[in-house]
DNA sequence: ACCTATTGATAATC
DNA sequence: TGATTATCAATAGGT
């Protein structure tokens, strides 16, 4: 487009180069988020001219970051390297590990449990047993515990008491 | 450009919208490709479609790691530690979830017990309670579901028995 | 940078 | 989908 038909070769002469290369990035750039607006895609877009400046555009709503692991998903190419895929597969396994959990936890609520067959719902049964048995036993020692240091706190207290009275015996017979 | 001036705007209709993706779509790739070898510019760019499709153009003789590389230094975004440091603030939030359902489970289970205080232990109490109620009101259902299958299934069988009855008697007359 | 002749891209249509 | 074409949009080359 333009005046007389262009070749798709380098251009030799270097300002023109410039020149085109300032123009058509702005086109692309255009382009991009005209694409973005109608078609509601997402764009990432990075150019560099041979200058070494720099010009990027990202669609609105998403970022590079986003962007990119969404290339790595859809592409199966992996652009991080190998730190960032055990970062992430520890992730996933932490995650189900969680997940496990949580449905434990929710069982032993009994929220969930309907597809839980006899012998599942056994096992739950004898592990909230135990559980109830040990909490009951701690539970039921405390107050044990505490009338057993209320009953030390006493005896300090009466000897205390008694040391009150020895010191201000002695004190009366000194200072009165 | 076409028939008609288009308005910068949300194609409504989805599957016109498509197809004005696919073919600016191919209209940004044959720009980037161009401005690449008239420029020598390098372009990267990675598109997607509301479809979840997703298409990419790099210059040749750099990939997209050169390209984000080269971005990270030029732009000053860190992208690499940005996304490293996102994994590792979500495998702490992560992990620090998981001990606290850990410490949770062992509790129900009755075990580590010792910190806790009078309250937290009734909590548990009422806790294992509740689900063990649960638990129990289910466990004891099914029984009174299985012997309801085992009546349906004798009675079909009952059915069945009489069918198959009645086809050798009509067999027998016929074959014999 | 701005201007226009001209090519290129593409919306509508089939 | 894929081709066609009337139109609009981008831009090459000149100033």
């Amino acid at each position: 487009m333009g005046r007389g038909k262009t070749e798709i070769k380098r251009i030799e002469n270097s300002s023109n180069r410039q020149v085109t290369y300032s123009k058509r990035k702005n086109g692309i750039i255009k382009k991009a988020k005209e694409i973005t607006v109608l078609c509601d895609a997402n764009v990432s877009l990075v150019i560099y001219g041979s200058s070494g400046k720099m010009h990027e555009y990202c669609s609105p709503k998403t970022d590079l970051i986003d962007m990119l692991d969404r290339y790595q998903r859809l592409s199966g190419n992996k652009l991080w390297d190998a730190k960032h895929e055990n970062l992430q597969s520890e992730i996933d396994r932490i995650k189900k590990e969680n997940e496990n959990m949580q449905i434990e936890l929710r069982h032993l609520g009994g929220e969930d449990i309907s597809s839980l067959n006899y012998e599942e719902l056994i096992a739950y049964e004898d592990a909230l047993e135990n559980g109830l048995t040990s909490i009951r036993e701690k539970k039921d020692e405390i107050p044990k515990i505490m009338r057993k240091h209320e009953q030390v706190l006493e005896e300090e207290n009466k000897h205390l008491m008694y040391l009150v009275q020895q010191g201000e015996m002695a004190h009366g017979r000194l200072s009165s």
